[in-house]
DNA sequence: TACAACAACTTGTAATTACAAGTTAAAAGC
DNA sequence: GCTTTTAACTTGTAATTACAAGTTGTTGTA
């Protein structure tokens, strides 16, 4: 299957430059090209896949926010390194930035209903106040090793049988996306290096008052409106949190 | 002076749409926007300006990425709060995301010439390895607390009486900027949460083994082929690091 | 051989046109 | 007065064309 069959085949209802997107990052991720090598010119992407330039552009950006290429001019776009550490500064969920490390996903609570806690850590809009919040916590292991404890917040509308579902060894990002069409478009987060209260340090496996990274995050989706959050603590003694800026 | 005016005194050597892109950027800093408030049309600004819908739209773009302001299909361009916190993680230097704070920079050390160290932090291409590394370690305050412990190490590579320049209350990337043309363009970053040392603990006005926030940057430039290095240590008791993704 | 000029690439910027799709408020109909 | 329809907006996607500016290898000349 060439290059040109693969974009065909992309989902449909994709626009053009997300198809060609799709491709490229994939060739990226397994290693098509590699560090150093240079993509194939705009031009020439241009004509293997019937589109033109700023389309090609619009795809190449994307590849450039993601840090997946750099562009140079005369030169053309170079493949970056792949990351190191664990790419939770950026888009996608943890599972995502995790790849193909050997990953595991505890429920420690919910999902269930709940009020919004009171002064909580993002200013709420106040539907989402009204219809209450799906409360969830679960914790990420790698190879084993407890790596993150994460409280999800999602505020409670137009998620039907939410609840119910499964989330043990599943991904949030990927249930939000097959089952209610959301797509996850970016966020804030604010950070900080903490000690360890017992319970975080009991999740965690690790002392009390051992550094953690806390991070507060507002997720932003594709539905107009819909956000949700998520406070995460993270040991950070084997892996570091990687991200672009 | 109206905004047109504004537009046409920009730096004439800046491309249309970062001439644009700077005008509405300062407007939202400077609170001509409110939170909430729609940015006139993007065929408005194509009229006002004198721009195509393209030019306009990636001087709208930049804005999204910095997360100024966020795009609604059918309805505008709507700006964001501006952020709380220390925007560090994103772009810009720590002068610019601290903002009219009361910010201080003490040098501790250098600027000098020096090897690099071995087993540096980030892989080392090697004309920056033969021609040495220009060393400064700097405590940056707020209000007299001091909030960052900052370790930075340039190439030496075209920086003429770079060493003997004087720090002590400048920007590092303002330097670059005006004196070598050398604008920041992004990097990479990785971080932990760890115990302070007491050399750390020092400098930060801590507790050894306290939490601290610890950052290793590769920073980027628009000078081809030169990035420059940053370790930074970050007291996060009062101040929480703040960024998008 | 060494150097300079050039040609053939590359990406960056920008104008122009067209239509699709989401939002909103006014107009039309009941 | 109320609902429905429509028109006039908004941003999103995409093709087309043109030139500027940086990079690289080749070609020509000294």
């Amino acid at each position: 299957m060439d290059d040109n069959e693969k974009y065909q085949d992309a989902d449909p209802g994709l626009p053009q430059y997300r198809k060609l997107y799709e491709v490229l990052r994939s060739h990226i991720l397994n290693g098509v090209y590699h560090e150093g090598d240079l993509l194939p010119s705009e031009n020439e992407l241009c004509t293997v896949y019937g589109l033109t330039r700023p389309t090609v552009r619009h795809a190449l950006d994307e590849l450039v926010r993601e840090g997946l290429i750099k562009k140079q001019k005369g030169k053309g776009s170079i493949v970056h390194a792949l990351p190191t550490g664990i790419g939770i500064l950026s888009v996608a969920g943890t599972t995502s930035a995790l790849g193909n490390r050997n990953l595991e996903t505890r429920i420690i609570s919910g999902p269930e209903v709940r009020r919004w806690e009171d002064n909580f850590f993002f200013p709420l809009p106040d539907p989402y106040i009204e219809s209450g919040c799906i409360y969830m916590e679960r914790l990420r292991l790698v190879n084993g090793k407890p790596l993150f404890y994460d409280i999800s917040y999602l505020p409670n509308i137009n998620l039907p049988r939410f609840t119910t579902r499964s989330f043990e060894n599943k991904s949030l990002f990927d249930t939000l996306r097959r089952h209610y069409r959301i797509e996850v478009t970016g966020g804030e987060q604010r950070l900080w290096a903490i000690p360890a209260t017992p319970e975080i340090a009991g999740y965690l496996q690790i002392d009390p008052g051992e550094p953690v990274l806390h991070l507060e995050r507002k997720i932003d989706t594709n539905r107009v409106g819909y956000s949700f959050y998520s406070s995460l603590y993270c040991n950070t003694e084997d892996y570091a949190l990687y991200g672009l800026f």
